[in-house]
This record gives C-alpha cells, sequence and structure tokens, in this order.
DNA sequence: ATTATCTGCACAAACGTTTGCGCAAATTCC
DNA sequence: GGAATTTGCGCAAACGTTTGTGCAGATAAT
C-alpha cells in the first residue's frame, strides 16, 4: 500500500519503540509511564512529563492486541442476540454497550439469526478472540455449547431468558408474573375466552409467559381451551398465520395475548384484513411496550419489560464475574415488570 | 482461580504447543496443517490427518489474539452508530453484521450516543484495537478525527450520510429525492402549506431531506414559510414540542413533513393532546418507514428506505477496500427511496 | 560409491506490549 | 576511603501464533 503523503513535522509513530526511540528512553519506561507506574518504578517527573507530551505529540495510541495478547485480557465482551433489529434488543444492547464503554471494555455484537447452529459457531468464535465474558440471549435449543464454554472458565450471563439445569446466571423479566397481570386484566373486564399466540417454547421467556397465562386462567376456575394456545416464533408473520387460525374457529375467543410485539402487529395485520377492530371484535394485551404502542389505531395494552435495567444489571453482574474471577457467584435476576394499560381490552361484563 | 474439575481423558489443549506436544510435532507442523497448507509445506497425508483429528478431539481453537498480532490483521470490523436502539439503525447492524459473520469478520459495535467527543473517543479506541476496517454514521459536527484514521490507512466507509468536503465513500439513501417525492405527493393533495420538523442540521441526510422540501415548494411556484422548517433532533421529543409550537401558530400548516420516525411518533403525540387527529387536522408524512406504521391510528404515509441495501453494499464496498488496500478506491452510492402511500394525507382538492 | 535431489518436517525470529529482575552511577553512612 | 544503600532507568523474556529458511535422512542418478 503506497500512502506517502506529505504530514507535518511531528507526524504519527507506529509503536512503542519509536516513541521510546524519539525519547532515547527504553520502551520499559514509555510503557510505565503511560501505564501510570511511574513512582512505582521510581521513574523520575521529568522523565515522565516527557513521555506524556511525545505520546500526545506523536499521536501514539497502544497496540491492544499486542497488550491483550501479554496481559492475556483483552477487555472486550460479547453479545449474542437473536435479531438485532428487534427495538427490544436494540434497547438492551445499547444500554450494555454504553455501560460497557464508560467501564473501558467494547462489545463485539453477534446476531444468532435465533439459530442454534450459528450460536454455537459464535460462541467458540467469541472463544478463538478471548473476549473476557459473554452476555447471551440464547435460542435455548441446547444447552450444552454454552455451558462448555462456562467450564472452560468464560464468565457467561444469559438474558431474557434463563437455561433450565444449568447455573448460568441470568437477568431476565419475570415473565411468569407480566403474564399473569395481562391475563387477569382480560378476565376482570369479563373474558373468559382468551387465546394466547406464543413464540419459540425452546426459551424460557416463553414457556414463563405460557405458564402465567394458564393459571391464570386456572386460577379463575375456568376451562382451558389448548387450541387457543398457538403458534412457535416471535416474528409478525406467526402473529398473522395464528391470528388467521383463531379467527377460522366456531369458536372464537374474545381476546389475544401476544407474547411479542411483532406477534401483535401480526395479528393486527390479520384483523384488519378480516375486517375486524380492536377492541370492539377482539381484545388484545400484547408483550412488550413500544414507543408506538400508545399511537396504534387501538393503544395497545402492554407488559412493559424493565430493558434498561436488564442491559444494565447483565453488563455489571458480567463485569463483577470477571473481575472476581469464580464462576460460582451468581446473582440471578428476575425483574418486574409492568402492565400498561390503555384501550386495547373492552369490558365486556357490562 | 480454581477451576478443577473431573474432566475426560481427553481435555481440551490451551495452545498450539500443547497440541504439538500432544502429536509429538512442532507447533509450525501444526499451524500449517491447520491453515490449510499441507501441500505447499510437503507435509504427508498421514500426518495431516492426525492433526486434524486431534484439535478436533482436544477442542483446539487458535487464539485470534496471536493471530492477529502475527498477521497485523484481526479480521474485526468497527461499527460506530448514533443509536443502536433506533430500529433504522438495528436493521442495518444486522444486515452488516450477518454479512460481516460470513466473511469471517466480527462487528465491534459501538454507539456515539449522537455526541461528537463519544465518537472521536470510539474512532482512536477502534484504531487502537487495530480493526481492519470501520463503517461509520457520524454526528457531522466534526469531520477531521475521521479524516486523520482515513489519512492513518484505515479503510472507513460513511452510512446513511456523507460527510462533504472529505474523500470518503458513502452509502446512504437518497435523502433529497425521498424528500421530493413526498413533498410532491402533499403538494399533489392541495397541500400548500407544508410544514417540516427536522432533525439533527449537521449531517447531510437532514440537509438533504430539507433542500428536497424546499425545492419541492419552490417548484410549485409557492412561497417558503422559514417558520415551518423547525427542530433540530431527530428524537421524539423534538417532535412532540415542534408540533405544538407548530398548533400554537396563528397561520397553521395543514400538513408536517417528519424527518425521522421518532419525530412523527412525537407529532402523534402532541396531535392527541390537542385533540386533533390525522389526516381530518393536520395531514403527515414521514421518513422511514417501520414494521407498525401501517397500523397506526392513521396508518401513516412513509418514505421507505432501503436499509438491508445499505446495510450490505456499506460491507461490502468495505471488504472490498480493506482487500484492495487503497483508499481511492470509492464507489459511493446514494440508494433509490420509495413512497408507501397509505392515510396519513388529506386530499384538500376537494 | 558418490553426488544430487527429494521428502518430511523443524528452528528461530517476529509481531508489540508488559514486567521481573537487575545494572550502574550517585549518594549516604560508618 | 570503603561499604551500603538509593536512584533512575533498562534487559530480556514472555504471551501464541505464523512463516522464511533450512536440516537430516531417504532416494535417485551418474
Amino acid at each position: 500500500m503506497c500512502n506517502f503523503v506529505l504530514q507535518p513535522m511531528n507526524r504519527k509513530v507506529n509503536n512503542i519503540k519509536e516513541l521510546a526511540d524519539q525519547l532515547k528512553l527504553s520502551p520499559t519506561t514509555v510503557s510505565r509511564v503511560l501505564n501510570g507506574k511511574s513512582e512505582i518504578y521510581r521513574i523520575s517527573e521529568t522523565t515522565s512529563k516527557k513521555v506524556i507530551a511525545a505520546a500526545r505529540k506523536f499521536h501514539y495510541y497502544p497496540n491492544r492486541i499486542a497488550r491483550g495478547l501479554k496481559l492475556e485480557k483483552t477487555e472486550t465482551l460479547g453479545l449474542i442476540i437473536p435479531d438485532i433489529a428487534n427495538p427490544y434488543f436494540g434497547s438492551i444492547a445499547k444500554t450494555i454497550e454504553v455501560e460497557a464503554h464508560q467501564k473501558g471494555y467494547s462489545i463485539i455484537l453477534c446476531d444468532s439469526l435465533d439459530d442454534v447452529e450459528t450460536e454455537t459457531e459464535l460462541l467458540y468464535l467469541l472463544a478463538g478472540r478471548k473476549v473476557d465474558g459473554i452476555i447471551i440471549a440464547p435460542t435455548g435449543k441446547s444447552n450444552e455449547h454454552v455451558v462448555e464454554l462456562q467450564q472452560q472458565g468464560i464468565p457467561i450471563v444469559v438474558i431474557d431468558r434463563y437455561l433450565p439445569g444449568t447455573s448460568l446466571p441470568f437477568i431476565t423479566t419475570d415473565n411468569y408474573a407480566g403474564a399473569l397481570m395481562a391475563v387477569k386484566h382480560l378476565l376482570e373486564k369479563g373474558h373468559q375466552q382468551i387465546a394466547c399466540i406464543q413464540g419459540n417454547q425452546g426459551i424460557s421467556a416463553n414457556s414463563d409467559r405460557v405458564k402465567g397465562y394458564v393459571d391464570a386462567i386456572h386460577t379463575k376456575g375456568i376451562g382451558l381451551n389448548e387450541d387457543w394456545i398457538l403458534g412457535d416464533d416471535f416474528g409478525e408473520e406467526n402473529g398473522y398465520l395464528q391470528t388467521k387460525n383463531l379467527m377460522a374457529l366456531a369458536d372464537k375467543p374474545t381476546a389475544i395475548f401476544a407474547l411479542s410485539n411483532l406477534i401483535s402487529l401480526g395479528i393486527l395485520r390479520a384483523l384488519k384484513e378480516l375486517g375486524l377492530t380492536v377492541p370492539d371484535d377482539v381484545s388484545v394485551v400484547s408483550f412488550d411496550e413500544q414507543p408506538y404502542s400508545a399511537f396504534l389505531a387501538c393503544p395497545m395494552t402492554t407488559v412493559e419489560q424493565p430493558r434498561e435495567e436488564i442491559g444494565n444489571m447483565a453488563i455489571n453482574l458480567l463485569l463483577k464475574n470477571i473481575s472476581e474471577g469464580n464462576a460460582v457467584n451468581l446473582n440471578s435476576a428476575m425483574l418486574q415488570p409492568r402492565l400498561i394499560v390503555r384501550e386495547s381490552v373492552k369490558n365486556i361484563n357490562i
């Protein structure tokens, strides 16, 4: 690469040796000064000041690859998420990145596309890049690759879900409680025929939400219609198809509990096609609050998850595990969601 | 760290020396086999097979930090975005990560919070981490730090905007054309009193959209009301406040052109508070299509940006510049947006 | 039998940083 | 004056990989 350009006299140095040469010192001295160890190694104040001034003058910044090799610490963290385009995960990722940056870490972003093979490959890739720790929202289809890396000593924190049968620490919403409050709200408004359109059944967030839905209905002493628990994907298309299926039943539900924001958008699309409206024809409560929830055709009643708190607690738990270096420290948490009541549930007691 | 656990006989090796020791070979031989260079260095097939089997058996994966130091190539890319929680940037980030992963690269995610000092710090941090290239949606408040790193030989591609007065390659929407078609649509429906709520004025995406808005109005031969170009942030709060300001004017506009999806959510919130509806009281056209745009109280007419294409072209341009190693190769592109006509514009010709 | 060539692998240096240990000169103490 | 101590810095090894170059034994050619 021919990159010969006229530059000012004080041009850049490319490594610590060149900077040391400029100062007629050794790389040892320069390294110690720049790492704030002047006093420990009895480097004179005069020399220290010279080094700092020269680093600035010659635009020196250390090669963190070399530093990472020597220190066996890269100050990087892996973040594996099933869909970064999903605003829910985008919010969590933002919180994690901002906090990580403040604590001197960089984030390697990995999108698993909710595919277990991609996820496994990404995990080993992160291991090879010697990340100091990993935050993951696992696909849930298999746990052993996650557990194996934890056993190799890589601190891992799970978010948005947990992995049953493992000791992996996690930060998630209390999905069971969120589902309970959502379905209780529907029951209070007189709904007894409540369908549930679920997502990926392999993850605990879904299982816990379904369990909350089932238990709320049982608590009311009414029967559960198994035909009204359907779907297997958190995406919009699944919401759309399952709503079409529901509305084709002779025994239609009066309300639908959507387990994700994308599912509820699919519900809206299907109902619109069928000429049905929320809440007159069908009531809807949806998991996850979005910036647009209040502005939908019918402002949506939602279960708000504490995304920033999930991100913050996850990153800080991970950093604590990294610095304390023992994998038995696990302060898992299930955070309280919040029901935001708007207009998408019709009171049919009247 | 005490991590002593019973493991199967074939336990993991931690580096290539240990693997070589197991095979009674040199690290040289192992490295060449695993890097697919057996034939070039005349390593026998028997030995090759042994190496590959042992790597698998002992769960060996190479330390990419050491490899990056030796090869002076880390196979990492920096991605600097002003707000990863914004679904627009989330979509672009997803496309970039997926394509990068397929091509063997990892993405270091950096959220600049739309702050130029944070952005500068992140740029130098990425330089220190020896990323092979950088994709950035710059804050636009200053260019010199971006240009300086380009001049140091780091391939950089700008997305969502361009940096005037620099030679930095970019992939962006043709914002001018998008604004033209949006405002022409309003004009065709009889609107002559059209306000524009803009975002961050320091970036080209905003400037080009404003210019498109202005030129479309001038083309109609009608006067431009400078009071109707307001705002300075792409956020929801700005949309809300400026809509309140607009509706407080004696000379109210009949339509608003929102330069971002968050601005248009703010518009909706303000109008709702004022008891006004879209499109009866005010028509709205908004930049950027969202999954929810069709399901708003009034389905929104939007300018759809080709996000996946932006992401794909950006990552592929960057990888091309990395492999070709000359910064004069610039295949910048402005991609065509698309107007999606829904119901948020009232025909006032009637 | 000797020399030339081939085969199958290894030695040692390098990438850029950090640090345990130590050197040489200056200063202090007896 | 000589020994002990302090001062101000540097040497060289190491982290884990890759590769230019080369070695030693086997084989082929003369």
